[in-house]
DNA sequence: GCAAAAGTGTTGACTGTACACCCATGT
DNA sequence: ACATGGGTGTACAGTCAACACTTTTGC
């Protein structure tokens, strides 16, 4: 299971070092075997909520299957299916700490191509490669930014899931403007936030029942984060000319 | 792997029918068991070539993992994960019919809800539900669809693949030009189609190294085939007039 | 007052759809 | 000649990015 979180505005992911061989000392997705008379989805509810304590059925969480993985010789010790999961989850209690693995801790994506950035085991890298892409691409077309979040949550709460998971700034004025106007994204409350350091108070949401996002958000419509000078992006597009209407 | 194509304008999967026990005379997707020694991308495409004698490897066609069901008790025999596979052919030579199929045949994805719809092994109705969806959806944002032709093709036939696998009628004109501005998705071959029956021979295509189609082709933009009358009517008139001024 | 964040308004560039019209070929 | 399908032109409406502006809070 690739449980993937939204810690400190950076997108993490919760990994295991492992105690014991193979691979002792790396770190790997945490997981297990199948058990007789269980289902795949129903086991990767077990092991999330083993690692997590977080239950798949009763929360809000988000918990898909992402893909298998059976190249020969993946483990070493013998052939091995592995069936992996995605989970979007908003924080983590990171139960457990004993057991097979040494220690439980998450790891921020962007670390993970650092030069401090931990070992994987097996095709581990491969799994969490696949998954952060489809949580990214999730996100255009889909309502699980939600899951990120715990209920109820403001809109810039919601905007920054999308800049953590996708690494943009995004303007908050439209990002608004196309929530509101999907229907059924989010479900106004009424309410609104209590004080945190300054600024007018956000209204508070709920998740709505929508799931789809049509039109989706595109990920490509980076604002520049620098002083509008210096970043002009240009998408080679060949024929069509892009934005940069600021000398008009 | 479930196979699909287009024939005769229709979106169609290729099943077999069992001979043997369990679900014997029921109709199944064509499959296997994992040998040692062997990915699941390579058993995918071994099962495929058995099938259709069509070769993953060197051909143009289309095959990506789909997901993998596991449900305890869907097969009586044992206890068995299968990893479906999903593939997109030109054509299907339909290699094959002894062995322990009593029947290979393809089935118009119409007649699958239709009254003299098949009966499906196992969960394999849930498999290919899964599959036309990820078909239909993968034509939106990807150029998967040169999969189901023979190089080269006319964009005319490029469209019918679209109008059979949606069951929507669309715009001549407008998917003509959505092809031809996405960078990459065509290179026109300067040749012209020879004649077939009537009108202008169309201009020949390959498929060009684009994979993504941004932005979308959507599948809900079909053709009104009636009501076109009773919305027209009357412009609307009168209205004082602003905006709209082009001066581009 | 001032900074900061929430929220609204506006505008120009672009996109999608509908549909009129011209082109090339078979019968 | 005319039917048929290929291909181009164009107008209208909608959408999106950019950004100016107003509102509401803490200090």
């Amino acid at each position: 299971v690739a449980i993937l979180t939204v810690h400190a505005s950076e997108l993490s992911i919760l990994l295991v070092q492992r105690a014991d061989h193979p691979y002792r000392g790396y770190w790997a997705l945490p997981g297990g075997f199948l058990r007789d008379r269980e289902g795949l989805d129903a086991a990767a509810a077990r092991e999330l909520a083993e690692e997590t304590g977080l239950e798949a059925a009763t929360g809000r969480l988000h918990l898909e299957q992402l893909g298998s993985y059976g190249m020969p010789g993946r483990d070493p010790r013998m052939r091995v299916v592995t069936v992996a999961y995605l989970a979007l989850v908003p924080n983590v209690p990171l139960a457990r700490a004993g057991g097979d693995a040494a220690e439980v801790r998450l790891w921020p994506i962007r670390d993970l191509a650092a030069a401090k950035a931990p070992k994987l085991a097996f095709d581990h890298a491969s799994i969490v490669t696949d998954a952060i892409e489809r949580a990214r691409a999730k996100l255009e077309y889909s309502s699980v930014a939600t899951a990120f979040l715990e209920q109820p949550f403001t809109l810039s709460q919601l905007r920054g899931v999308y800049e953590a998971v996708w690494g943009v700034k995004l303007d908050p004025a439209n990002f608004r403007r196309k929530v509101l106007t999907t229907p059924g994204l989010v479900r106004p409350l009424g309410a609104h936030e209590q004080r945190t350091s300054a600024g007018r108070p956000a209204e508070l949401y709920k998740a709505g029942p929508a799931t789809e996002l049509t039109p989706p958000l595109s990920r490509t419509a980076a604002t520049s984060s620098t002083t509008s000078a210096a970043s002009h992006r240009q998408r080679t597009n060949t024929g069509r000319r892009n934005r940069s209407s600021r000398a008009s």
